[in-house]
RNA sequence: GACCCCGUAGCUCAACUGGAUAGAGCAUCAGCCUUCUAAGCUGAGGGUUGCAGGUUCGAGUCCUGCCGGGGUCGCCA
């Protein structure tokens, strides 16, 4: 049940009406029509801007449609009012029956309430973290962990088929590098060479990753080979065989380290399997066939050209002819294809699973890459693909407002683990979804540890708790009721007639487009916001009681008004839960 | 030099994809309070939404140009 959807049902209702009448022209398109709460709430329940949008089309000026509607409308059921106001909204109000029966709506389908059917079951495919297995995750994939589970969450709720992958970069350079410094370790961990010897080469840049991480995976090679590997010196042989091994022991950290965040994917995608099943080699011939490669020189960019910069022909995608700025390149001057040429392959894999609506999530350090991938997905689908890409600003991780730096484990950066370590995982999660993706985040530990009205975490799981406490009390203080949501929802709830329990029931009924509205954007984050408010609106209701005995949610001599009050105790409770389960975090019982 | 993101109250941030008088919290000021779970409550002040144009019934939101901050820029991923 949206009340805001049942309202523009009812206003396209209207204008069928005034059309069949003659009174408007037919053919007339409602898509910018719409119906939703009012910025004040002193305008009324539900405002529409139908009179503005259809003025023009209409040939009438926004007020004269305005009292055609308003004519129409005033007679539509749970209507009791609607008036024209400021330059042709109209304002209804509605029955407080509407906004008891969203309450026992929210009762009757529990954490389900909200879901939407926007979706329609169409399949979406969400890739995020796709972390390198290089070595630990750090406070950015943290974020970008939480904001894809969370939007893949979100979409599934909006009714949406989800997927949710991972792309392992199993492939390229970088994993041979790595393993280049694992065997460096390798050779201190069977003697062969010191502690200084591997700081030397890492000084020397020799050797790219050095981190202590590093050790245990040495001394577990170690343990299963020996010492064979010291004698094997041909690179074809042994970074193979190296590279095989760290990647696998990264794998496992990461999948260890994403379910400790309570981050779980449906598929893992790797690069090198793609490479090894030719698919970068078709995705190529794919775009060759339709033209769309060609042999060139690129410009060096303008004002900030590499030294070591010399033009060379390179194979060259038409990324031009989609919207990027340059042709970009697909082959390296070795020969080898670059990370992009890959990067196309596997989003044609993604299509050719039958993807076409794609999110993926990245580090704001990629920003300039989304373009190219975009165009690459236009030309693999003829149009028909989508890809928005979510790009996640920096994390600073601070305490008591000084940064945090070095991490106990890899010493360089602040670990997914440290923050997981230092707060908890829901902790992480709902912090980290509290500011769109694309603006810097502070994660400060005190703070977000802080048990006050600042807090949000600590604000909402706080409503959830005192909710549940109420629960508590009520079960001692009326031992025979019926206490479960199909007892409260049979409650008499029009004793619920103080103007803050219905303006709790109207931020409920509000709920279900909050996930639409989400879910459409992208954006988990409209949750956090709506959770603080409904959490501030209970507080409030809350705080009442303390000072008025009258107000407080559990009368021992009125078992009626207690029941109806408890149902809507139980409606915050609902929600907050419901939100919560976006998020991938529990709520709490109580606050100790 | 080019491209992307950001710029809203003293501070941290909202603003439901173009709606009405731009909202919260913190801080400040003035009162109140000792509790159904304590981690408080009520009210007040605080704004040329970086600047200048444009689009239209209507702009914090869209377009153009500046200013400031961050990010990125063939053979890293």
């Amino acid at each position: 049940m949206n009340v805001f959807a049942i309202v523009k049902r009812q206003v396209d209702a209207a204008v069928a009406a005034l059309i069949a009448e003659g009174k408007l022209p037919s053919g007339l398109d409602l898509a910018r029509v719409a119906a939703e709460p009012p910025r004040e709430s002193a305008h009324g329940d539900v405002t529409t801007n139908a009179a503005m949008v259809l003025a023009k089309p209409v040939g009438k000026s926004p007020r004269d449609l305005a009292l055609l509607l308003v004519d129409k409308l005033k007679a539509a059921p749970d209507v009791v009012d609607a008036t024209i106001a400021g330059p042709g909204f109209i304002n209804l109000r509605l029955t407080d029956r509407v906004w008891l029966d969203v309450l026992r709506t929210v009762l009757g389908t529990g954490t389900a309430y909200g879901n939407a059917t926007i979706g329609g079951g169409e399949r979406i495919n969400v890739e995020y973290v796709s972390a390198n297995p290089t070595g630990p995750m750090h406070v950015g994939h943290a974020r970008g962990a939480v904001v894809g589970d969370a939007l893949a969450r979100l979409l599934a709720k909006a009714g949406f088929a989800v997927t949710k992958e991972y792309y392992i970069n199993d492939a390229g350079g970088q994993v041979d590098n790595v393993a280049r410094a694992l065997r460096m370790r390798y050779l201190q961990a069977i003697g062969r060479i010191t502690e200084a010897d591997v700081q030397g080469a890492l000084e020397r840049k020799e050797i790219q990753y050095g981190g202590a991480y590093l050790i245990p995976v040495a001394e577990a090679l170690a343990a299963r080979d020996g010492s064979k590997w010291a004698e094997v010196n041909d690179d074809a042989v042994w970074i193979p065989a190296l590279r095989e091994f760290i990647v696998a022991w990264m794998m496992k950290l990461v999948k260890e380290d994403l379910a400790a965040l309570g981050v779980s994917h449906n598929i893992f995608v790797s690069e090198k399997a793609l490479v090894d099943a030719g698919k970068v080699d078709a995705a190529l011939a794919f775009l060759t066939e339709a033209g769309l490669t060609y042999t060139g020189i690129l410009e060096p960019p303008k004002g900030k050209t590499p030294d070591d910069w010399e033009p060379r022909p390179q194979l060259l995608f038409k990324a031009t002819q989609f919207g990027d700025e340059v042709d970009r390149p697909l082959k390296k001057s070795d020969g080898s294809w670059t990370y992009f040429a890959g990067d196309i392959a596997y989003h044609k894999d993604k299509v050719d699973r039958g993807f076409t609506d794609l999110v993926n999530v990245w580090g704001a350090d990629h920003g300039g890459y989304v373009k190219r991938v975009q165009a690459a997905l236009k030309a693999l689908t003829a149009g028909k693909g989508q890809l928005d890409v979510q790009l996640c600003q920096m994390v600073r991780v601070l305490n008591n407002g000084e940064p945090v730096k070095m991490s106990k484990r890899a010493g360089t950066f602040v670990t997914m683990r440290d923050l997981i370590d230092e707060v908890g995982k829901d902790v992480v999660r709902f912090i980290m979804l509290t500011r769109k993706n694309d603006a810097p985040l502070d994660f400060d530990y005190a703070k977000v540890m802080e048990k006050s009205r600042d807090n949000p975490v600590f604000y909402v799981q706080y409503a959830h708790a005192r909710g549940r406490s109420v629960f508590r009390h009520a079960a001692e203080m009326f031992p025979a009721a019926d206490l479960s949501d199909k007892g409260l929802a049979s409650a008499d709830l029009n004793l619920l007639n103080d103007p803050d329990e219905l303006a709790v029931m109207r931020t409920l009924a509000a709920w279900p487009r909050t996930i639409e509205g989400a879910a459409l954007a992208h954006e988990p984050h409209r949750v956090a916001f709506y959770l603080s408010d409904l959490a501030a609106q209970f507080h409030g209701l809350w705080n009442k009681g303390n000072d008025t005995v009258a107000l407080r949610f559990l009368q021992a001599e009125n078992h009626a008004l207690s029941l109806a009050r408890l149902a809507l105790v139980r409606g915050v409770g609902v929600v907050i839960a419901s939100g919560l389960a976006v998020f991938g975090v529990e709520p709490v019982e109580e606050m100790r």
